[in-house]
RNA sequence: GCGCCUGUGGCGAAAUUGGUAGACGCGCUAGACUUAGGAUCUAGUAACGCAAGUUGUGUAGGUUCGAGUCCUAUCAGGCGCACCA
């Protein structure tokens, strides 16, 4: 009988679906696991071989802990709303649920034709109501609290507005991005609308005028991880710097939690390593500069106290609250015009100019420690969005500073000893403190570690600073002025300010729209929502929510995906807890994985969550590259060059779709009819044959490369498919798709198979089975159980190759071997392994078979054999019976008598025996 | 510039964590078988050499009886952050 793989597979998953073999339930009686993929944004390209990979992985480990006993959750569902659908939308008019629905069945299709053990009652997609509702719910309670610094958590804002009746202002420890200070008498004798924008400063959500990303060519604003280079993410376009009133998410008041909590999770070192740079942590000292004639002073912020005596000017950003300040009549104008200038450059053009620029203010600040003078310079290279937006420059020992100082011919004053200072700075932390004291401060002999300590201590002292602890992460900003997306739970009333709806009124359902396009009037596309306004009549938000909205809690839905009294029940959270392990790309580092945790703390504060982190342990797939071919056409004509005479000719390079290509070898036929532009091509050939060229690339639509797994499950089956996957190399590796390899997985399948049937009858027994058949499955049952715990499974494939091939050889036809096999392949092949279980005579479905244990016992060696060396060359060899801890004694003993009678009666020096098998003799 | 990761056959990769490097698969070579297939089976396959043997884990040192593995330096590739004070 042949392995029809087709048949088998059909077979069985109509058999999980109608039996319902992947429901899973709360079971108090059995330890719980959590198995969880990044849920996908359903493209219009469908699934492609490289998306399974992490998915596969997964599966297996699911399948795994489900055979150890575990109550396994595994669900998976759709990242729903995505610029893609939108933009198809506008394109064509047809509405982005469509798009999207469709997308989502062709991708339940691919999915589920590869086995998968998913539970599928608890799919989510985040543009339904059902679950989006919770998504403004978290958003509203986001509203309604601040951060308090004290206790470090989320309280709710009106804690805060009793405090301030009572207090004002005065020492109240809450996270803030303004510098304003009020007493209680000014904050009660505010008018609603004034409190309502000042609580805006407070607020974890809140509105406000921050710097944003603008990218006009998508006709939106975007996060932080959304802008690469000065570019959008999605679609390459430009992104300018701006000041908007936008809605954010106050995430660095998080940035400490975020960092530390880092230590308490099991993710690589490298994916904490990058959230470690985006959070930025970064410990220094505020200082106050006193200005010259004023005041005011100038709050600074360095990591180098220590080189106060070297600060030769001050630097503001062009954005700083400062610079109007600071501005004198006479440069007045050369000021205006420089802040002109910076205004109408993109970052991305600030970033390549990387031109020394900048304006003198007209103004002198003190250095607070020398007494000294220096003018305040205002200019692009201090960034307004760090620290205070104003710096102490030290020409000597920063890099930066020195560009500056050279270009406008300031002092630069050398700190630290041996430092040449006349070609660059020396910006390292270390040497011995020159130039650096007077009656105030001693700092001369230091080490600079000792002098920064030294310093802070003196500016706490002294009363003119403090020492400070600065993060990079920014607040993210969280509206989009495009249709698809979560609306807003907020209406604007009388007073034009924004307030929250009642939770009763969720889910606020995204309206109808003529078109997916912002309004006449610059409005994004709900303000062309008829009737769009709250029970109470006032007008409803206009902005809808990010990509990151519906992402940031999902995890906890599955948990409870049907519950519409709570994002997760009390009860089932409990149960579920957190994520034990999460399987996705890398490429969420700053993005998704940082707003989970942050999302996850917030519902942490308050009760809703009782983990602080939502995924315990996080693996990271690689990509499977794709293989591209390209055809060379001579510039300007319609022929076509083989590969290796193309440097004959002016060519271009052209994209060929792989499935016209075989070993590199062009169908030419094939190629004319693949596009009327191609069906008069004339070709230059070699050998009578095209040859083309190729290149490993990212796997696209628009590089023709892009192999569909309903092909391979097709032509090998879905089991070779998740095997070969695995068999690639490791899962966090990136690799090219090759398809030569898949031969061999499909070999090793096929020889399974026929290990158990002779004809078509099926040819095993009960009998007992040989003593090697019994090592030989007892290696696989350790090797694999060792190799899952470790996802290290392509080594795991090997494994079941070498075993198959052992029993295939010593011709083992003992069940109870085959049993433990089946058993150990189901992880990995689930549809074969639940074929040849019943053709076992099995009952149940072997997704409910334990797994076996392995018995050391049967991995022994009868004798066990070490090979002497005399100083590490090999000399001769001993057998020791095996058995017992006593063998290496035994070793020992017999290569001590061995080795004296090899020197001729004299004694080694020492024997030292090692655990595995060789003995070290030491003449 | 700062930080992190990775360097092993023609290719994807293993190596029980310091103990016979290259498991397993692809590819390749030779052969067998056959109703000629997108087959299957057997043997071989790190390099050099007819051999015994010698050399081999990016490079150079070091520790050790013994190093792919540990230490130091260096080179190459990948990733992240980047006027972040």
């Amino acid at each position: 009988m042949d392995y029809n793989f087709n048949e088998i597979e059909k077979k069985w998953q109509q058999y999980w679906k109608d039996n319902n073999t992947y429901k899973v339930d709360i079971d108090e009686s059995k330890p719980k696991f959590y198995v969880l993929d990044m849920f996908p944004y359903p493209s219009g390209a469908g699934l492609h071989v490289g998306h399974p990979l992490g998915y596969i992985a997964s599966d297996i480990y699911a399948r795994y802990k489900r055979q150890r006993g575990f109550n396994v959750l595994h669900p998976m569902g759709y990242d729903a709303y995505g610029l893609p659908a939108e933009q198809y939308a506008i394109k064509t008019g047809q509405h982005p649920e469509i798009t999207t629905n469709q997308n989502i069945k062709r991708y339940r299709e691919q999915l589920e034709k590869i086995g998968f053990c998913y539970d599928w009652d608890r799919e989510v997609r985040t543009c339904e109501p059902g679950y989006y509702k919770w998504t403004q719910w978290a958003f509203l309670q986001m509203f309604k609290s601040y951060y308090n610094t004290e206790l470090d958590k989320a309280r709710p804002i009106d804690e805060l507005v009793a405090y301030f009746e009572k207090n004002g202002s005065e020492g109240c420890n809450a996270h803030t991005s303004a510098n304003v200070e009020f007493t209680a008498d000014e904050w009660n004798a505010m008018t609603n609308a004034e409190r309502s924008q000042m609580l805006m400063n407070y607020r974890i959500a809140y509105l406000g005028n921050t710097m944003v990303n603008w990218c006009p060519k998508l006709g939106t604003v975007l996060a932080n991880d959304e802008v690469s280079e000065g570019l959008s993410v999605r679609g390459g376009y430009p992104v300018e710097q701006k000041v908007m009133r936008q809605w954010c998410l106050r995430v660095s008041a998080y940035a400490g939690r975020l960092l530390r909590d880092l230590d308490t999770i099991e993710w690589s070192e490298s994916i904490k390593e990058t959230q470690k740079n985006w959070i930025g942590y970064s410990e220094g000292a505020e200082m106050l500069f006193p200005i010259v004639g004023s005041d005011e002073q100038l709050l600074i912020f360095t990591t180098r106290a220590d080189t106060i005596f070297g600060v030769t000017f001050m630097v503001l950003a062009p954005e700083s609250e400062y610079v109007e300040q600071v501005v004198t009549p006479e440069q007045r104008a050369a000021v205006d015009a420089y802040l002109d200038e910076v205004k109408h450059k993109t970052e991305r053009e600030r970033m390549i100019e990387k031109k020394v620029s900048g304006v003198f203010s007209g103004s002198y600040a003190l250095n607070p420690v020398t007494g000294k003078e220096i003018p305040i310079y205002i200019s692009d290279y201090v960034l307004a969005g760090y620290g205070t937006g104003a710096i102490m420059a030290v020409p000597a020992h920063d890099s930066r500073d020195y560009a500056f100082a050279r270009h406008f011919d300031l002092p630069i004053i050398p700190l630290i000893e041996g430092a040449d200072v006349s070609e660059e700075s020396f910006d390292a932390k270390d040497g011995i403190m020159m130039n650096s004291s007077n009656e105030r401060l001693q700092l001369n002999g230091l080490q600079v570690k000792d002098a920064i300590a030294k310093t802070k201590e003196y500016i706490a002292e002294a009363g003119i600073g403090k020492v400070k602890v600065n993060y990079r992460l920014r607040d993210a900003i969280f509206s989009r002025q495009r249709y698809w997306g979560e609306p807003f739970p907020i209406y604007y009333d009388e007073d034009g300010q924004p307030q929250p709806l009642d939770e009763s009124e969720l889910p606020l359902q995204l309206p109808e729209v003529d078109k997916f396009l912002p309004t006449e009037t610059g409005e994004p596309p709900l303000g062309r929502a008829k009737n769009w306004v709250a029970a109470n009549g006032r007008p409803l938000e206009l902005n809808t929510m990010p990509g990151f909205a519906g992402s940031s809690a999902y995890y906890l839905r599955y948990m409870d995906p049907h519950n519409d009294n709570a994002l997760v029940s009390k009860e089932a959270d409990e149960y579920w807890r957190q994520v034990d392990l999460y399987v996705g790309g890398t490429e969420h580092a700053t993005g998704h994985l940082i707003y989970s945790r942050f999302w996850n703390k917030f519902l942490y504060d308050y009760g809703y969550v009782c983990e602080p982190e939502p995924f315990r342990k996080l693996v990271n797939q690689g990509m499977i590259q794709g293989r591209s071919n390209f055809v060379y056409r001579i510039k300007d004509t319609n022929t076509f060059v083989s590969y290796n005479l193309k440097n004959d000719y002016d060519t271009t390079q052209i994209h060929v779709d792989i499935n016209l290509v075989e070993n590199d070898i062009l169908d030419v036929e094939a190629f004319k009819a693949w596009s009327p532009e191609y069906a008069n091509a004339e070709f230059v050939l070699e050998n009578g044959k095209y040859i083309c060229g190729w290149a490993i690339e990212k796997m696209s639509k628009s590089m023709y490369n892009v192999v569909n797994p309903d092909d391979i499950v097709e032509r090998f089956g879905a089991d070779t498919l998740r095997l070969y996957e695995m068999f690639l190399g490791p899962v966090e590796a990136s690799k090219p798709w090759d398809p030569n390899n898949i031969g061999g997985v499909s070999r090793f399948l096929k020889r399974l198979w026929g290990l158990f049937f002779k004809g078509d009858e099926m040819q095993l027994v009960d009998e007992k089975p040989s003593a090697e058949a019994l090592k030989s499955i007892h290696k696989l049952i350790k090797k694999v159980t060792q190799d899952i715990e470790q996802f290290s499974y392509n080594t795991s494939v090997a494994a079941f190759m070498i075993c198959v091939n052992e029993l295939s050889t010593m011709k083992c036809k003992a069940k109870s071997v085959y049993r433990d096999l089946v058993v150990l392949l189901s992880p990995f092949a689930p549809h074969i392994a639940e074929e040849l279980w019943h053709v076992l005579g099995e009952q149940g479905t072997v997704c409910d078979a334990q797994w076996p244990q392995w018995n050391e016992d049967y991995l022994k060696e009868s004798v066990v054999k070490y090979t002497v060396l005399f100083n590490g060359k090999p000399r001769f060899n001993i057998e020791v019976p095996a058995g017992t801890a006593q063998d290496e004694v035994q070793a020992q003993a017999l290569a001590h008598e061995g080795a004296a009678r090899w020197l001729d009666g004299k004694q080694p020096k020492k024997v030292i025996v090692v655990p595995n098998k060789i003995v070290n003799v030491v003449v």
